[in-house]
DNA sequence: TGCAAATATGAACGAACATTCATATAATAA
DNA sequence: TTATTATATGAATGTTCGTTCATATTTGCA
């Protein structure tokens, strides 16, 4: 991987940057969350531990769920929503967010495997 | 994947975080550069498109293929040496450094794959 | 209309961080 | 030892960023 151009660095920056806080980690792990799924064993999302199942939640949800204020939750979707980490849908006065695709799911799932597991040598 | 312990959050934003710097990330590139592979063709690594070849380089090398001084590369190297993303062997005056685990070549693999492919609708 | 619920936004403050410059340490060779 | 090369480090500076508080906007409903 040599030769990158300077906008994909500052692409590559850009995306971790939006994803290495805390406030905003939880609440993209909150849209990892399996409750809602309601796929069949075949399904390989959330609890059945892959990636292309679909979750959204609302602001006040994700609020109350990790316990940050609504204008936390809000300020934190709008940097995750303008560096297109995750996408929305309206439904009256509530606005529903979900994570943007599988890239975002699977470098979730890459910096989880990475702190939980055990020195693993390569 | 509920439940994520504080300190799991906190250990996903340290690494996310030391990622998310371009000069970090030149760096980081630079070690999953394929120029020093000497593998056979069944090795996977770098030009062999996968992750478990260890290149490694020292810290002037580095500083001239990215184009920075000396001293912001070492303190970049400390920064993230420290966050457990790459490690070291020392050789004389030569300090040799390479990527810590398959974990950080997927992470950035995976942000690289993010950033540079079209929309695809998960 | 007017009210309530859900969400978004702007200002302000403090903390954290990337970079540069100058200098220190460590190892090797003469 | 002295000189040289490679690397590390401390201080200083300017900027960026996360959070809070107060308020604005939007939508649905009485």
């Amino acid at each position: 991987m040599k030769d990158v151009k300077f906008t994909t660095i500052k692409k590559m920056e850009s995306l971790l940057e939006t994803a290495s806080d805390a406030t905003r980690l939880k609440i993209m792990l909150a849209l990892l969350d399996d409750d809602q799924c309601t796929c069949g064993p075949e399904c390989e999302c959330g609890s059945c531990k892959a990636l292309h199942c679909m979750i959204e939640k609302c602001v006040n949800d994700i609020a109350f769920e990790i316990e940050a204020s609504q204008s936390l939750v809000s300020h934190q979707l709008k940097v995750l929503k303008d560096a297109d980490l995750v996408r929305t849908r309206k439904e009256g006065t509530r606005v529903y967010y979900s994570l943007k695709d599988k890239h975002i799911r699977l470098l979730l799932g890459v910096a989880y495997e990475h702190v939980t597991e055990e020195n693993d040598h390569d």
